[in-house]
DNA sequence: TTGTATGCGTTATCAT
DNA sequence: ATGATAACGCATACAA
């Protein structure tokens, strides 16, 4: 009871007591143990992030603020892959929920009902990113999937194309982008996009592979949205190789602005999202979710911008 | 009890009980608790990892591998951010023995006095990766970065090239590559190579300016060393800029074949190492060592090559 | 086949 | 200012 107290409230105990216990614990090397901590106090200083996959690029830089943040704040992390599988991301939530963390931090919002009732039953505070709905869990850092794909259709249109193909991975988000993109499209009165999707991860090699398909059978599309942009790094390689001009008979589109964006040939006219920011932002609302503070607001729409380069 | 029972050792157990059991597991929602777990049994099922930064493209593949290999095996991983530094290092390491896991994952092989006596000191299984050296703490899953140096050198040396120089990052893998890099240009009879270091974690713009650097002090160089292909992206694009032609006047080499290292004009030589490979003999280690299971090698090199192409 | 007692390391609470 | 007791949830050892 005193070596405790010596760790966590040392102002009213004896000097010289003070000295004995902490000169005990160098020499023994002593470490508490957080799991008995966290037994005890039911606070276990553990917030679970679920990722798709850990090398996706795009959410790297959401990663790392996050888990500066928390680390900053006092918490560790533990990291899941779900693999952009519903069941796998149940399978982990069980595991993450049995490890009582005091926060769980997910990708995007699409979740299989018993996840969310998984989820929900725990009473483990949630802070879902990358995405926007009307109905989150609980927390929501993100953006509109459904805007990006809208915008980037209306500025492709107002740059003269008229000809929209997309490039897109299998994943939930990616997906909801391209409905966006074609529906937006329609309503501007053009023919339906031409869409090709390749598996996610998507990787540079699919990109080149895609724009292959694609041009092999619509020769005369004018413009391209790329949903990352390593595949829109691989279309400018193929459209190169093909002896396509870019822009002028094609517009490419990214997403991400990547650090390599802005040094492709032409530059890449890409969709910026602040990763960071994400991070840092659900390290906050997840740790104050924690504490049981009041949050400024539930849902946090931090947007995204189209950077125009030479791709356009 | 007999909750426990049914759900660690079903088979002696009465049907019936049985479903009774778990139709309660089933309605109240029950989840075991791990932390109660780990402090009865002093067995997590915890694996930590101590990364530079998560950012680094290089380790991403170890780390997602890592993460893949003991999810497969039944252990969660956690893992913390030292960013290049000794004093963050130490620090985490204490967070980290904490939460008692049932291993810990290094990168690197540099750490500090009172890093290495913790970690002595705690008992837990320790694996090394991504370097070599003749006295791990315990478990060495890497390659010799003195070699990647020789061996890039001799090289560089083989193809005629006779002015060398480097660019790197100041982190001490990086570091070791140069020293070794350097000695072997004296030993093959060429001058003192031309060093320009950036801060870790190096990006692609980094390497741009670090060429720049350099040619403005050594216009006569005729070979390059980038410490990560993103420097050696950015050298490209600065060696283009500056209408130095690659490889005739300038060859480049690369550390870490990115995916895009192959799709840059001209295709980037560089090195290769198997990053997933680390990250899943990491995974065998650490698990093998954590059930106390004997190991085939406590150290394994994995070894690198030099990926040929345009560049040189 | 099921149940009871015990202790893992910590801290809230109540003595002293 | 310090010590004693109890309980967090689980699983080992033993009993029934």
């Amino acid at each position: 009871m005193t070596v405790s107290r010596v760790l966590n409230a040392p102002e009213n105990i004896h000097p010289a007591t003070l000295a004995k216990v902490r000169a005990a614990i160098d020499s023994t090397g002593y470490v508490p143990n957080s799991a008995a901590k966290a037994l005890r106090s039911s606070r276990s200083r553990l917030i679970a992030a679920v990722l798709p996959t850990l090398t996706g690029p795009i959410f790297l830089d959401t990663i790392e603020a996050l888990a500066a943040g928390l680390a900053r704040r006092g918490y560790q992390l533990i990291v899941g892959q779900s693999g952009y599988s519903d069941d796998k991301e149940d399978e982990l939530l069980t595991d993450i929920i049995s490890r009582r963390p005091d926060g769980i931090v997910l990708t995007g919002v699409g979740h299989s009902e018993e996840g969310r009732r998984r989820l929900l039953a725990s009473g483990i505070p949630v802070v879902e990113t990358w995405d926007l709905t009307e109905q989150p869990l609980d927390v929501l850092v993100g953006f509109s999937h459904e805007a990006v794909g809208r915008e980037v259709s209306r500025f492709l249109v107002s740059r003269g194309r008229r000809k929209l193909a997309l490039i897109g991975a299998d994943d939930q988000r990616s997906q909801r982008r391209w409905s966006s993109f074609a529906r937006s499209a329609r309503a501007q009165g053009l023919a339906q996009p031409v869409a090709h999707f390749v598996p996610a991860p998507a990787k540079l090699a699919d990109g080149r592979q895609a724009l292959r398909a694609v041009l092999a059978q619509h020769r005369d599309i004018d413009a391209l949205f790329c949903s990352s942009d390593s595949l829109a790094f691989g279309a400018l390689v193929e459209a190169r190789a093909q002896g396509i001009e870019v822009p002028r008979q094609l517009a490419v589109v990214g997403f991400g602005d990547l650090n390599f964006a802005d040094q492709l040939e032409p530059a890449l006219t890409t969709v910026r999202v602040d990763g960071p920011r994400i991070g840092e932002l659900a390290a906050h609302c997840i740790v104050s979710r924690a504490l049981g503070q009041p949050l400024d607001e539930r849902i946090v729409d931090v947007g995204f911008s189209i950077v125009e380069r030479s791709s356009t």
